[in-house]
DNA sequence: ATTTAACATCGTAATATTGCAATATTAAAA
DNA sequence: TTTTAATATTGCAATATTACGATGTTAAAT
């Protein structure tokens, strides 16, 4: 079907997922480094540094926003979007929590 | 096109996207949830406990065990899932060396 | 040998994602 | 005011993902 019966799931499993989900494109892999290498960055630089249209670029931006994992500042014509570092500081707690808590041996 | 063009990124950012993307469904965090508080698990049991079709679930761990995070033993019948505790570790390791790195203040 | 139980795989329908061209939108520059 | 530059949005085509029924496969139980 393609659609993912998030009903049967836990709130939080279903935020869990999400943020990886986010994170599950080597394109938004890559702005964020790149974000990361820059200090910030404004939308073209990412364009040419990426290689993939100013369209596609502009949407993936726009998943990163959507968890709150970049914010944008206009800056005249440009925009210069930046990690925001409270909330990745977060999700890397997040994260790190899920991780230690599903370790187990076995079998 | 629903395409992702991977040649135009490293092969650490396709791999990394590729960890991230396999976590990124609320039904292998479940998964992985589940397994970890039985300390193992058959795959009935998942199915039972998570409301999915049989067919569902086995796909489910089989995207989990192609990044080597489960494997599966035979017990008659059954099979018994669990998580790759060295692989799990290396796993987050990597995501948090991915984190440090990526951290940045800005505007 | 048959049956049964537990999984895996295949085929398919429905929906999601990726990517881009075309077209807004917005603000500085001319 | 018109132009230009930078980004966002829209609309689409191509491919991927999710889910499940149906059908294999395998090993224990009968």
């Amino acid at each position: 079907m393609g659609i993912t019966k998030s009903q049967i799931f836990t709130e939080h499993q279903n935020d869990l997922a999400q943020f990886f989900k986010v994170l599950g494109h080597p394109a938004r892999v890559a702005i964020l480094q790149y974000i990361s290498n820059q200090n910030a960055s404004i939308c073209n630089d990412l364009v040419e540094e990426i290689g993939l249209a100013q369209a596609t670029i502009s949407q993936h931006l726009k998943e990163l926003k959507s968890i709150g994992l970049l914010h944008g500042e206009v800056e005249g014509k440009s925009m210069c979007y930046c990690i925001n570092v409270e909330r990745w500081t977060d999700l890397q707690n997040q994260l790190n929590t899920f991780f230690n808590n599903t370790k187990s041996n076995c079998c």
